[in-house]
DNA sequence: TCCCTCCGTGACAGTCGCTACCATTTGAGG
DNA sequence: CCTCAAATGGTAGCGACTGTCACGGAGGGA
């Protein structure tokens, strides 16, 4: 969970858990790759990993935390509470998703953009993903408010942050509908849209 | 529930029909509001209401749908369609929603406003509801790029609808946070600021 | 090194949302 | 009326998820 930022030198126990969880999330999304998300069930995944049920749900609450866990959000606010001071929120959200992209490896790139596809394209999926896009949208209203010193509940802030989701969210869909294309650009381009008024 | 605009002499069946839905969403609603929602069972509705879990189920394909099933999106997309030209797609936006909001009995609003928060306020309802926004957040996008003459798949486009889609969502929290406040107005004062170019 | 404690695991039973299928009833129209 | 199509009810079953409880192995102290 918390282990992102450096290595604590883990025991035996924590090291098993890390595995056991890499395991389980191998398998499920190997299966889902082949056979399809729904077309998958948890037996079959359990089977695969050879763990016992309680296990898969001890590590994932339910199936779709399979596709959907990672620590996207808590780096984009730790990349955006150290933006220099001179940028507009807007310009600093913008900095901080490039910021969080550019430290990531090529195959975690690939396993983000091949998750987000999957979780677009799948509506049960979508729905939790979109949730958990808006519990971001929460956070982020609160290292905004902090960054302005203006009130978290204030209407501004808010508006603000539910704007930079939603094109957020716009991306997703382009990224949907043209798989080739990168996650990147999109979401910089389209927030560079945003910075610039929404002109069209 | 598509009877407030005028009413095309329905049959016996089609009254029944109407009268079942809204008989099963009654029962539905008041239990949620009496012992909420997840401690709700199908079952207990449809006893209640009186009905086969068959026929709960052909009416309201998920329980979810209970609080969630409207028909605020269509009506939207079509004010929206006869706004003025001279309006830029912001504000015709704004002018739409505002525009479906006076056209609702107080009753209407008080049952959307209900209906909103309850949604809003349980996380497997407030998925499902952001997945049907982002829903509408696509029927929107082909509305606008009809309006301005672009391609739906536009950039600009879907940045713009997704930028006022995820205002809208960010209203629903505030509405959420301070149930006391008035929906339209907090919507119509958001709207504004993403038209002014979100300055904070 | 041994022992004790506690955490992670597995097995099992059960709940609930939801689907598929089939028999029965009921409104619509000739 | 009589027939057809649509709506309803009943039942069986699947799959995600929960709660409980006994077991085994890791971790830390004596």
């Amino acid at each position: 969970m918390s282990e992102a930022t450096d290595r604590p030198a883990l025991g035996l126990r924590e090291r098993k858990k890390a595995r056991m969880r890499q395991v389980i999330q191998e398998h499920g999304l190997r299966l889902f790759r082949e056979q399809g998300y729904e077309a998958t069930t948890v037996q079959q995944i359990i089977d695969a990993a050879d763990v016992s049920e309680s296990t898969f749900f001890r590590y994932f609450p339910t199936k779709a935390d399979v596709v959907l866990l990672d620590d996207f959000d808590p780096l984009a606010v730790s990349a955006f509470l150290s933006q220099p001071a001179e940028l507009t929120p807007v310009q600093a959200l913008r900095a901080s998703f490039n910021t969080v992209f550019a430290q990531m490896s090529d195959t975690e790139m690939a396993d983000l953009k091949e998750r987000t596809q999957l979780g677009m394209a799948v509506p049960e999926l979508r729905a939790a993903m979109l949730d958990q896009l808006t519990s971001a949208m929460r956070v982020l209203a609160d290292a905004v408010a902090l960054r302005t010193g203006r009130n978290p509940t204030d209407m501004a802030v808010r508006t603000l942050t539910g704007a930079v989701v939603g094109v957020a969210i716009a991306v997703e869909f382009l990224l949907l509908e043209d798989p080739t294309a990168d996650l990147v650009t999109l979401l910089d381009e389209a927030m560079g849209q945003l910075e610039a008024g929404l002109q069209l």
